[in-house]
DNA sequence: ACAGCTGATTTTTTT
DNA sequence: AATCAGCTGT
């Protein structure tokens, strides 16, 4: 019955040498070298239809991608491939990002890995927090001649330390060297937000792949996880890092009774994730890593010219060490990138706003040209000029939807609504009301009995005595608040998130000066509610599945049907537009000055 | 004792 | 722009 020849056939009908060599490789350890732009995702699509084709059932096929977008775009691509060829219902690939899988995983194991049932993911700035937390308890009011480093640092320092397993102080020497004479408080908070998210059952990003990788490396469970595939593809394998590496060496280890395949793809030149311990060394070493690796590399690039082309080949020639692929183009005319010099940044506003609506005046929509940045922040004044010129425009990076501060307190109330003993998110919600602040919380919180172990269900009986810690002035939106968490009896999901929301609106009135700007973004969090079964889901569902612009949970501006680009250039990975417009491109952004203290 | 304010300080990139 | 340390008024 196999192989499917239909399915071949639309599979590979398209491709070039290269790609039907990567595709059609009948071996089970495959190393892709895509360039940019070579066709990386129609090729990795077709060799998902080609191991179909060959006998492998598409839902044994497990896809492994680093955002959310990219596992998205794949899953639906190798979907309407696999549906075109009429393969029958219920096969579908599984695919998602790393950290993704690895809280998939964990959900369904817990138990055996020894996790709390009901573990919380942290996102990062839920991790920063608890730092916080944990830094008020650990320090006290010890003195001190310099400024400590901010809980944000701290976490990555930690998160560093965790994942190159180096020692704390040479993490520290290296991303914060002023703070090097308190090493011992730095130790000290570490070691305090771990026991605090043990004891709270809580799990940072970090964790997830730890225990991922505890999980495959299980004598029993490894086995049973390893049975449920019979292939791996990974994606951009150049930004992962040695965490990852240890679970896919585990799950596609040579000790399995059936072996599983590994087809990874990646392109050393675009490794932008080195600061989170991410190292292109993995995708020059995987032979090591993977004996019998066979390597396909893709050079024919379809996105650019070739002089554009030449530009990137004589940058990437430059690079100490690495593959150094040479992409080429087809289409040999076209024009080298041109260099605009500009005075000042006012001036470079008006050179890319002048550009941008020439260009759509020849033609050129708005939505296929894009502005690159190298931080969030220096589109600022783009985007006020973009506002002022009423073009309009969506952002990609830097600030996430749920880090916006009203957003987190929304979720912060989903989160208790659910959980009533999640003791984080009390503590950020009394804290929006007048009067209340870090003591009064802790207070409140340690009334209400939710860090020991009083029954879930038991604790909002305890809130009249515990708001009684409250300032007088804070109770009746307290109260109202509180009513509110309560389930009812066969209510739906929105129309209890919506319920929440009315009662938090008032709170945060008062407690933010720009508060009519920020309520309008919350509807489009109850809006996701819709659907869920938890409360806590839409949470859970937005930390490791965000959106990556407010845009895409707020749907597209509101003033036209066409918009501007504007994008951080990490979160341009693997897009195109007709024309691009780089910010900034001067020395210390790139690159950026902070990438400068060593060689690499 | 505490919340909330003020002025100084720091500032990349993201799962 | 967000965060932090120190200050001030309740």
């Amino acid at each position: 019955m196999f192989p499917d020849g239909d399915l071949l056939l639309d599979a590979t009908s398209a491709l070039n040498d290269e790609q039907r060599a990567a595709v059609a490789h009948d071996g089970d350890r495959l190393r892709i070298l895509a360039g940019a732009g070579t066709g990386k995702t129609t090729t990795l699509t077709a060799r998902v239809a080609w191991l179909v084709a060959h006998g492998t059932p598409a839902e044994r096929i497990l896809l492994v991608t680093f955002t959310r977008r990219a596992a998205r775009q794949m899953v639906a691509r190798t979907d309407s491939m696999l549906r075109r060829a009429g393969v029958q219902g219920g096969t579908r690939v599984r695919g998602g990002t790393f950290h993704s899988l690895a809280h998939r995983t964990l959900r369904r194991h817990a138990v055996a890995l020894g996790l709390p049932e009901g573990f919380s993911v942290l996102d990062p700035a839920d991790a920063a927090d608890v730092v916080d937390l944990v830094r008020t308890d650990a320090l006290g009011d010890r003195a001190t001649a310099r400024r400590f480093p901010r809980k944000a640092t701290l976490l990555d320092v930690y998160s560093r330390a965790v994942n190159t397993q180096r020692p704390l102080s040479e993490v520290l020497e290296q991303t914060a060297p002023w703070a090097l004479d308190r090493v011992d408080d730095v130790a000290e908070v570490c070691r305090g937000y771990v026991a605090r998210k043990r004891a709270l059952g809580l799990l940072d990003f970090d964790d997830l792949l730890l225990h991922w990788r505890a999980a495959v490396r299980h004598p029993a469970l490894g086995a049973t996880l390893a049975d449920e595939v019979d292939h791996v593809c990974v994606d951009e394998y150049q930004d992962v890092n040695a965490l990852q590496v240890d679970v896919l060496a585990a799950l596609c280890g040579t000790d399995r009774s059936e072996p599983v395949g590994l087809t990874i793809v990646g392109d050393d030149s675009q490794a932008v994730y080195a600061f989170r311990g991410s190292s292109p060394r993995h995708l020059l070493d995987a032979d090591d890593a993977f004996p019998g690796l066979h390597t396909v590399t893709l050079e024919q690039n379809y996105r650019s010219s070739q002089p554009l082309l030449d530009v990137a080949n004589a940058l990437a020639a430059a690079a100490p060490e690495g593959f150094s692929t040479r992409l080429r183009s087809e289409q040999l005319e076209g024009e080298r990138p041109e260099l605009v010099r500009c005075a000042d940044e006012d001036r470079q506003v008006a050179a890319v706003c002048d550009r941008v609506l020439g260009h759509r005046e020849a033609g050129i929509r708005l939505q296929d040209q894009a502005v690159l940045v190298r931080a969030a922040h220096h589109s600022a004044a783009l985007e006020l000029e973009l506002g002022r010129r009423r073009i309009p425009y969506v952002k990609y990076g830097g600030l996430r939807f749920l880090e916006a501060a009203h957003v987190k307190d929304l979720v912060a109330a989903f989160r208790v609504a659910d959980n009533p003993r999640d003791e984080l998110s009390w503590f950020r919600l009394l804290q929006l009301l007048e009067g209340v602040g870090p003591a009064r919380a802790r207070r409140v919180v340690s009334a209400l009995g939710v860090a020991d172990g009083v029954a879930e269900n038991e604790v909002l009986t305890r809130w009249p005595v515990a708001s009684s810690c409250l300032p007088s002035g804070a109770r009746p939106m307290a109260d109202s608040l509180v009513a509110a968490l309560a389930a009812r009896e066969g209510e739906a999901t929105v129309t209890r998130a919506d319920r929440l929301l009315v009662a938090l609106t008032p709170v945060l009135e008062r407690h933010y000066d720009d508060a009519a700007q920020r309520l309008a973004d919350l509807g489009s969090l109850v809006a996701a509610a819709e659907g869920a079964t938890r409360l806590a889901d839409v949470a859970a569902e937005l930390t490791l599945d965000a959106p990556s612009s407010s845009g895409d949970l707020a749907g597209p501006p509101v003033i036209d049907d066409d918009w501007l680009v504007i994008s951080t250039v990490h979160s341009a990975k693997g897009l195109e537009w007709d024309v691009v417009h780089l910010l900034h491109a001067t020395d210390g952004n790139f690159p950026s000055d902070m990438a400068l203290g060593d060689r690499e």
